[in-house]
DNA sequence: TGATAATAATTTCAAATGAAACCATTTCAA
DNA sequence: TTGAAATGGTTTCATTTGAAATTATTATCA
C-alpha cells in the first residue's frame, strides 16, 4: 500500500510524529517507563534482569543461550543479567552434565515468589493500558503487531 | 477490557511473546534496527540526531529546548546530538537575540540534503515494513496507537 | 584420531548514557 | 529595583552498554 496524508498525495516529507517506526519508538519507551515505575519501587530490577525472568517464570531450565532466543537480548546482557540475579538469590545455576559450557538456570524459591509479583503488577498493568482499547480493537492490534514484526524482521 | 486467554479465562500468567509492552519494545527495536542499518551505510547517525535533523527538516529555526518538545529526547541528549551535528557541518547555531540563553538552530544546506536523502530512505522503510498491512489494518493502527499513546503517557 | 571450526558464556575496553551539578540569563515577587 | 527562583543549555562523573577478544568445551570431518 502507499502512505498517503490528508490531501491524498503520496507522503513526500517526513513528519517526525506521523513516522510509525518513531511512534512505535516513544510507546514503547512510555510503556517500558510505565511499567517499571511500577516495580522499580519495591525491587531494584533491569529489563533485561525482568526478560530473563520472565522466561524462566514460564519455562525452567533453561540456558542463558535458550533464553536469548526467547527474549531479544544478546549474549552479553544475558550473561551481565543473570549474574545479578544470582548475587541477589533470584535465580540458580546448575552446570548442564551433557554440555558443560552451559548452566542449567532456574528460579529460587525467593524468585519466584518476586517473579509472580511483578508478573502480576505487568498484567495489571498491560490491562490498564489496553484498557483504552474495545476488544476489537485489541484483537485488531494483535494480528497487526503479528504482520509488522514478522515484516520487519525480514528487513533487518 | 479484560484481556483473556485462549481458553477464555483471564489471564493468568505473564508469557513474554504475548505481553504487549514487550511486543511493542522488540517491534520499536527491529525497526529502528532495520532502518538504521540502511542509513548508517552512507552516514554516521544517531537516533537523537536523527530526529533532531528530522524535527529541523520540518520546521526551522527552532531551540534545542523546542526540539526536545517535539522529540521524546532529554535536554542532555540534544546538547549533545546538536554538537556533534554542528561538527559535522549540518546544523547551524545562532545566538537568539530576545533570549540570550537559547540558540536557534537552522540545518546548513549539506545538512538539508542529508535530511532529503535519509527522509527518503525512511519513508521507503516505512512503506517497506507496512506493506504487510492493508488500508483499513493501517488506519486502525494508526487510530490504535494513538489511543494506547494517550493512555501510556497518562500512566507515566 | 586429531586438527579445525563452531558454540556457550564471560571479560575487556572504549564509547554512550543519565543524573546531578553547574553556568548564564531571564523571570518573578517582595 | 534586587535577590530568589526558574529556565535553557552544557559539563562532569559514575554507570551502562556493545563490540570484539577470550576461555572453555563440543562438533565436524579429513
Amino acid at each position: 500500500m502507499l502512505l498517503r496524508d490528508e490531501e491524498d498525495d503520496v507522503k513526500q516529507d517526513l513528519i517526525l510524529d506521523q513516522y510509525l517506526p518513531y511512534r512505535m519508538a516513544v510507546l514503547a519507551h512510555l510503556m517500558s517507563e510505565g511499567f517499571s515505575k511500577r516495580y522499580s519501587q519495591e525491587y531494584d530490577m533491569t529489563i533485561s534482569e525482568w526478560r530473563v525472568m520472565a522466561n524462566l517464570g514460564h519455562l525452567e531450565p533453561q540456558s542463558a543461550h535458550e533464553i536469548g532466543a526467547h527474549s531479544h537480548l544478546d549474549k552479553v546482557q544475558i550473561s551481565r543479567a543473570v549474574s545479578r540475579l544470582e548475587k541477589k538469590g533470584w535465580i540458580q545455576r546448575e552446570g548442564d552434565t551433557v554440555d558443560r559450557r552451559r548452566s542449567l538456570l532456574t528460579l529460587t524459591e525467593r524468585g519466584r515468589d518476586v517473579f509472580k509479583t511483578i508478573g502480576k503488577s505487568a498484567l495489571d498493568f498491560e490491562v490498564d493500558v489496553s484498557s483504552s482499547l474495545s476488544t476489537e480493537e485489541y484483537a485488531a492490534l494483535d494480528r497487526i503487531l503479528l504482520k509488522l514484526q514478522k515484516r520487519a524482521q525480514s528487513l533487518v
